[in-house]
DNA sequence: CGATGTCAAGGAATC
DNA sequence: GATTCCTTGACATCG
């Protein structure tokens, strides 16, 4: 079993994940590639072994507008293989999570396109790397503008759009609010795309009968090419302040929101996370987990501690 | 240097 | 049809 984080490493002060300077001053994957280096220094020496790479680890590059940005896969192209053997030599699984704004089954067919265009960039930087079937470019179902069904059936159609290679990278999250395990199932039938379970999102949102555990175990059942991976994270449970501008005054106010399922604790809560995990690999076998929790690396280091020399658990 | 505004991008809820 | 929230960090500019 491997741990990940998402992006950003807390554990450093003054950590790049990416060149994210904006388009005036030229950023550049190459730039991105060297902090990625750097990322992975961390990485090996405190022996954590999955990572997401930042959605914009090359900056603009399929920004419609700005064509100087859209040949940095072969500028980088040595760059890329040289950090792919890295990355091989240091056995990390890695991963891509494009933006919220990236959507297959949008009734936009422009927006469809440059979608596509994006699952396909992601896939090909992967691709240079020379990394293994278990790398992977997640994505939602999508909106559901006003028809469930339709957008459940376009995300099949659209589906079959996909270059080769953006298809075989492409994996299916359940999410919080509008698409849950039995969406994705659905969807997984009609594309043979291979699912990632959300644990926290299924407890958002979860409208069929299906416990935590068998929702996982069909997730994970998806993957015939190389080991599955979860997504797991804890809600959030204290109270929060958050201060926001108020329209009447136009002062910032501080304001009280009450816990929400769908935030993200600072860190896992293994004591759900144990018994659960315990479940699936019994009934399964074994899976990866991405940590999806506020504290990012500094919670995978607490829960591979957590877990480290209990019966039924290798941590990788 | 500290404070504040801004960033490519969509969807859903509300009126 | 227009407005606001969602939500995050860091860049960039301003005073």
């Amino acid at each position: 079993m491997r741990f990940g984080f998402a992006v950003k490493i807390l554990g450093r002060e003054n950590h790049k994940s990416h060149d994210a300077r904006r388009w005036q001053n030229n950023p550049h994957l190459l730039h991105s590639i060297e902090f990625a280096h750097k990322t992975f220094d961390y990485l090996e020496s405190t022996g954590i072994s999955m990572y997401r790479f930042p959605s914009d680890f090359a900056p603009y590059l399929t920004h419609p507008t700005m064509p100087q940005f859209h040949n940095q896969l072969d500028e980088a192209k040595t760059e890329l293989e040289a950090l792919g053997k890295r990355a091989k030599q240091l056995n990390l699984r890695l991963s891509f999570h494009p933006s919220q704004y990236i959507l297959l089954n949008t009734p936009s067919p422009k927006l469809r396109d440059s979608s596509i265009k994006e699952f396909e960039m992601q896939a090909k930087i992967l691709d240079i790397m020379g990394c293994g079937d278990e790398a992977v470019v997640v994505t939602h179902v999508g909106g559901v503008y006003g028809d469930r069904i339709g957008s459940t059936e376009r995300f099949i159609e659209n589906h079959k759009l996909l270059p080769e290679r953006a298809a075989a990278r492409l994996v299916l999250e359940n999410d919080d609010v509008s698409y849950g395990i039995d969406d994705t199932l659905k969807i997984h039938e009609g594309t043979g795309i291979r699912l990632i379970f959300d644990h926290q999102h299924h407890t958002c949102f979860n409208i069929g009968q299906m416990s935590h555990e068998e929702a996982c175990v069909a997730a994970l059942r998806t993957w015939t090419n190389a080991r599955p991976k979860i997504h797991f994270s804890s809600p959030r449970t204290e109270k929060r302040i958050v201060k926001r501008v108020d329209k009447a005054t136009g002062k910032k106010m501080a304001f009280q929101h009450d816990p929400l399922l769908s935030q993200h604790a600072d860190y896992v809560d293994f004591t759900t996370f144990i018994p659960f995990a315990r479940k699936v690999k019994d009934e399964y076998g074994e899976f990866d987990v991405m940590v999806e929790a506020k504290s990012k690396d500094l919670a995978v280091l607490k829960l591979k501690h957590d877990v480290k020399g209990l019966e039924g658990f290798l941590v990788e």
